[in-house]
RNA sequence: GGUCCCGUAGCUCAGUUGGAUAGAGCGGCAGCCUUCUAAGCUGUAGGCCAUUGGUUCGAAUCCAAUCGGGAUCACCA
């Protein structure tokens, strides 16, 4: 990693001219603007500081310093109000063009030994995925790959939410309308089909609320009376104690549920190592709570309940246990939790979960803090903002939802419309055209949800839809058909590995670009967040498609030139082609 | 009310461990396909970085206050 060697380099300098040690903190190297000549830039500011000398002064000699003692490295400096404008050695980015052009594992780390455990997904079994789903698929799908490629052993995990009151209301719906209909006998996705009964529930229970206010009583009495609300709720009892005829209707609902399921996680490419069920731990962590208790972690009230007082982190009272002694969510997830830990001993967990459990998860942490589990510092809550549509947030009972389904497919017939206008594709087989459509389709969806900063909400505009122009998944697969295209009429001369005419602009560029790569990655990981790669990306493929239109690369000005665009060419699309696949985006050859 | 998050071009977003004249995309306008894929490229217009103070060589970035938006604080999950 260049900028990570100049630090290096730089500091040893330091200490030679000066016999000063610098932190981190202290000095910075970035690239240079590209309004000043030199490609990465030490900042003097903050050591003249404690040097007591003047910018120049030390630009000088510090640059005297690197150019004489790493003249592999460096070649130029000039130093412009207290910047000090490396010039890099162009033999030094040629090395690296040869060794790594065509490495698929350029950049990548070694495994360094330890694991991480990413949970994500974590659907309930009462209604298909609908957008808000996707942004959290995509996001731990892609954070799992990056930290893989970082050299981390990772254990994909998904809780499934398969019990409670939402899944009863879904099965008295279907009892009450469906007259024995099933996925099978509708015709319907099973997951979709399930929703549809929860939604009629839904609307039942909305009916008889308003007839019950009618009659006089308060809306809060109402939405508590409604008989339908108390059929789920003695349905819920029911399973818990384990009526047959309920477990029964419970089994096939939740199996019609994951058959759904199935089919789009395969589509999106989510997959898990282990899936946790609610219905199998939920009862886990009560005897933690015992625990806690003898620890003093925890206090009873005279009624029997349980509860954590954490007012001195500046939190509220919290409840752990109900005086009926049955657990609530977050008892369930401190056993999780432990349970996760026995199984895999991971170095760190990682939740990726909205951001609207903030107050659940830091509530949670503090809770295993306290009662000392193993792993209690190690747990991270990837928290991501929510996707809101133009006029708000999704609502079910608006029916603002937006469906993960029918958007991926609206998105994949967008691109196949796209793609058959522009008839560049004529000769794929029917196969390669459907492989394609899913291909571009996805790719559009997944970096619109990944380009943006995790934490951030966002906003999803359905009138407007997704754009295949510009900032978006499709330019860059495009980038990548195009220099794959260059690669296949012209091939590649592995002898030719010296370059003895100066490098052009944007051949540098894309150069000093590719060798960020590195630094990238190791930054996404760092800060689980794929969006900085996402964007690099987009100004790598950018960057391309200037340096294409500028110059030519088959029939480059001489044999030397071409042989260097082709590598390039190569080089970049080896870097597209990876950082994609981190973030879950597949590139064609052709398109 | 307590706690936390957010506010950058008409729109969607980068830039936030303090650094040079705040950047992209979309949309607008003007151009570029008889040679490697125009899902592309080039140029142009568009900004009181919510507001006001402070910290310092330097602030979109850090601190405080204010205004605006959101989340959360259930014997729900």
């Amino acid at each position: 990693m260049l900028s990570t060697l100049i630090r290096e380099k730089a500091n040893e300098g330091l200490k030679e001219l000066y016999d000063v040690i610098f932190s981190e903190k202290e000095f910075q190297v970035n690239p240079t603007k590209p309004e000043f000549t030199g490609n990465y830039t030490i900042v003097l500011f903050s050591l003249i500081k404690t040097l007591k000398n003047s910018p120049d002064q030390l630009g000088n000699a510090l640059g005297g310093y690197l150019l004489e003692k790493h003249p592999t490295l460096f070649i130029d400096y000039n130093i412009i109000k207290g910047f000090l404008n490396l010039t890099i050695n162009n033999e030094l980015l040629i090395e690296m063009l040869n060794k790594h052009h065509q490495d698929p594992c350029f950049g990548k780390a070694p495994l360094n030994g330890k694991k991480i455990m990413v949970e994500y997904s974590s659907p309930n079994t009462n209604k298909p995925l609908h957008l808000g789903h996707l942004r959290n698929n995509f996001l731990g799908r892609s954070i799992a790959k990056i930290l893989e490629a970082s050299g981390y052993e990772v254990i994909k995990t998904c809780i499934v939410n398969d019990r409670g009151i939402h899944i009863c209301k879904s099965m008295i719906a279907w009892i009450k309308y469906a007259n024995g209909a099933t996925p099978e006998s509708t015709g319907m996705k099973g997951d979709h089909f399930v929703g549809e009964y929860y939604v009629k529930f839904n609307d039942a229970y909305k009916i008889e609320i308003e007839q019950l206010i009618n009659e006089g009583k308060d809306k809060a009495t109402a939405e508590k009376e409604a008989p339908i609300m108390l059929e789920a709720q003695q349905m819920l009892v029911d399973w818990e104690k384990g009526v047959p005829s309920v477990i029964e209707l419970w089994r096939n609902m939740n199996q019609w549920v994951y058959q759904g399921f199935e089919v789009t996680y395969k589509r999106i490419g989510s997959d898990f190592a282990k899936t946790y069920y609610e219905s199998e731990t939920y009862l886990l962590g009560k005897d933690i709570i015992e625990l806690g208790l003898d620890k003093h972690v925890f206090n009873k009230k005279a009624d029997g309940s349980i509860w954590i007082d954490l007012t001195d982190e500046g939190l509220d009272e919290k409840l752990v246990l109900r005086k009926d002694g049955t657990s609530v969510y977050i008892t369930q997830d401190i056993g999780l939790a432990q349970r996760k830990y026995e199984e895999f001993k991971m170095d760190k967990s990682i939740y990726v979960i909205g951001d609207e459990q903030n107050y659940h998860m830091k509530v949670l942490q503090l809770i295993c803090k306290k009662l000392g589990l193993p792993n209690a510092d190690d747990i991270h809550h990837l928290s991501y903002g929510m996707v809101e549509l133009p006029t708000g947030k999704m609502k079910s009972r608006e029916g603002t939802v937006v469906d993960a389904d029918d958007l991926i497919d609206e998105m994949v017939s967008i691109a196949r419309e796209h793609t058959e206008n522009l008839g560049k594709v004529k000769d794929f087989s029917p196969e390669e055209l459907v492989a394609l459509y899913d291909m571009i389709g996805l790719g559009a969806l997944k970096y619109f949800l990944l380009r943006v900063d995790p934490k951030k909400k966002m906003i999803f505009n359905p009138e407007e839809s997704i754009d295949f122009h510009g900032s978006t998944g499709p330019f860059i697969q495009y980038t990548h058909a195009r220099i794959k295209s260059v690669l296949r009429k012209s091939s590649i001369d592995k002898d030719f590995k010296e370059y003895k005419t100066a490098l052009l602009d944007p051949e540098k560029e894309l150069l000093l670009l590719s060798e960020q790569f590195e630094t990238v990655l190791l930054q996404s990981a760092e800060s689980l967040d794929p969006s900085t790669l996402a964007t690099y990306l987009f100004q790598l493929a950018q960057s391309f498609n200037s340096f294409y239109a500028a110059l030519s690369i088959a029939s480059a000005e001489s044999e030397e030139k071409k042989q260097l665009r082709l590598k390039i060419s190569s080089m970049v699309a080896t870097v597209l082609c990876s950082g994609m696949d981190l973030l879950g985006i597949s590139v064609p050859e052709k398109m």
